[in-house]
DNA sequence: TATCCACAGGAAATCAGGGTGT
DNA sequence: ACACCCTGATTTCCTGTGGATA
């Protein structure tokens, strides 16, 4: 065994190496999406607004509903956890409590009010799943007069958009926004976050009358305003000189073309620091900043690849099958249903889903980027999607690859395309589009 | 111009798996 | 042990539809 000593790889070297080596962060927490710096540059206006509307939790006095907008990476949740600090930091007698809701992790209406009970309680929890919801809401009600007091429960409500898609979910908003009326001592203020403009459009009125009242709109940054956010962040997070000069207007303009989203310039900023931390160079350079930049685009397909369920990775290895056996063939859902189907049998233990399931996860793969569908009428051939991969072959390849059950599947070219019938329908599309 | 294909996608029902209190 | 609850995934049932073709 100590024969292939030389070849191996030589840990407790490794660990010197890097701790003689060139230092790039001084803090890279700074560079964190739930870092809340000192100064949030360009939200002066958001920042007044948000104040203004909330002081009046300091005498005890509860503040009115109100609603964010603006697209990822704008600082809205940024902006409330500042102003929530603040807020925090003023003596009185009156200390009100934030309770953060990502609505993009938990969105059911007994979760919703789980959440809020077992952030504030912390001796009792409430389970995940099993009581009744109404037998929470009143336990909720209880908690809140006796805990909160006279105090202000802010409830702070990310991504609220989602809820509205959801099932039971205008419900709970509007239990929410009514929990005032069932409380004694305690007072509730509703904060919703959301990415969609148009979200309003979807609330049922009667809670619009008392949450959709006010908002504040946070436009996206450009690139100059970009700049200085990366600026602020990049004196905290690394170390004097590690960035060439030209990096940060480079990664602000990198971003401000995806809509302005400081999210992603401070994800990209990052990665480049860790690419030359890893090479042990001494700067962040332009060439760490492009490579960081394919990395993170790649990583996220590969993440999403392989973090979606076993049949939704089916579906997208039948896509894969068939862009990669016949090229020009023209992708349409019933196609991709039958790919499914042969390469089902091929596994054991999976069990066959409908049709009409498996077109939810075309859909699922549609939002997520990985491939395009356009409607498109056939006349006598019906109507139907027509798919395309919207990421290179290789990799989709790469992804499905590191699937142990899907790995031995990826060489079998599918019957169907072989079939005169369908060669035949093929052709005819290809003229009609 | 009516027909008819092959679906899209909404709504409700069903099921299994996690839990509860009595 | 039992009746009941919540959730998430899926099935079942259904209505709607664009446009080439007979």
């Amino acid at each position: 065994m100590n024969q292939n000593n030389n070849t191996q790889f030589n840990i407790d070297q490794f660990y010197k190496k890097y701790l003689k080596g060139p230092k790039i962060f001084n803090n890279r927490d700074a560079l964190d999406p739930s870092f809340i710096p000192d100064v949030l540059p360009h939200r002066d206006v958001q920042i007044k607004d948000i104040a203004e509307k909330t002081a009046c939790a300091l005498l005890g006095n509860a503040p009115p509903s109100f609603l964010c907008y603006g697209q990822t990476g704008t600082g809205k949740t940024a902006t409330i956890r500042y102003v929530s600090q603040k807020l925090a930091h003023q003596s009185t007698k009156f200390k009100p409590w934030w309770i953060y809701i990502n609505c993009n992790v938990v969105f059911t209406p007994y979760r919703i009010l789980a959440h809020i009970y077992n952030t504030i309680s912390r001796e009792e929890k409430i389970p995940p799943t099993g009581l009744p919801k109404d037998v929470i809401f009143k336990k909720l009600l209880g908690l809140l007069d006796s805990k909160v007091g006279n105090s202000i429960c802010f409830l702070v409500l990310d991504e609220i958009d989602i809820l509205v898609d959801k099932k039971g979910c205008n419900e709970i908003l509007y239990d929410l926004t009514r929990l005032n009326e069932n409380l004694d001592r305690c007072k509730t203020s509703i904060i919703g976050i959301s990415n969609r403009l148009k979200f309003r459009n979807c609330l049922d009125p009667r809670i619009l009358s008392s949450l959709g009242e006010e908002h504040i709109v946070f436009s996206s940054y450009d690139a100059s305003e970009l700049r200085d956010i990366l600026n602020e962040r990049a004196k905290i997070a690394f170390n004097d000189n590690v960035l060439k000069q030209d990096i940060i207007p480079l990664c602000a303009a990198l971003a401000a073309k995806e809509h302005g989203d400081a999210r992603k310039a401070l994800q990209l900023l990052r990665k480049a620091g860790e690419l030359a931390e890893r090479a042990q160079n001494k700067f962040v350079t332009s060439k760490y900043l492009e490579r960081a930049q394919d990395d993170l685009e790649k990583n996220h397909i590969l993440e999403y690849i392989q973090g979606v369920p076993l049949q939704s990775q089916l579906v997208l290895a039948s896509i894969y099958l068939i862009s990669k056996f016949s090229p020009d063939h023209i992708i349409i859902s019933g196609d991709i249903y039958d790919v499914y189907s042969e390469i089902i049998r091929l596994i054991p233990g999976i069990r066959q889903l409908t049709k009409r399931r498996i077109s939810d996860y075309i859909t699922e793969l549609t939002l997520a980027g990985i491939i395009s569908a356009t409607i498109k009428s056939m006349g006598h051939y019906g109507r139907t999607k027509l798919i395309k991969l919207d990421i290179e072959i290789e990799i989709i390849e790469k992804g499905l690859t590191k699937i142990d059950k899907i790995q031995g599947i990826l060489n079998h070219k599918p019957i169907l395309l072989q079939t005169d019938k369908v060669k035949l329908k093929n052709n005819i599309f290809k003229k009609l589009i």
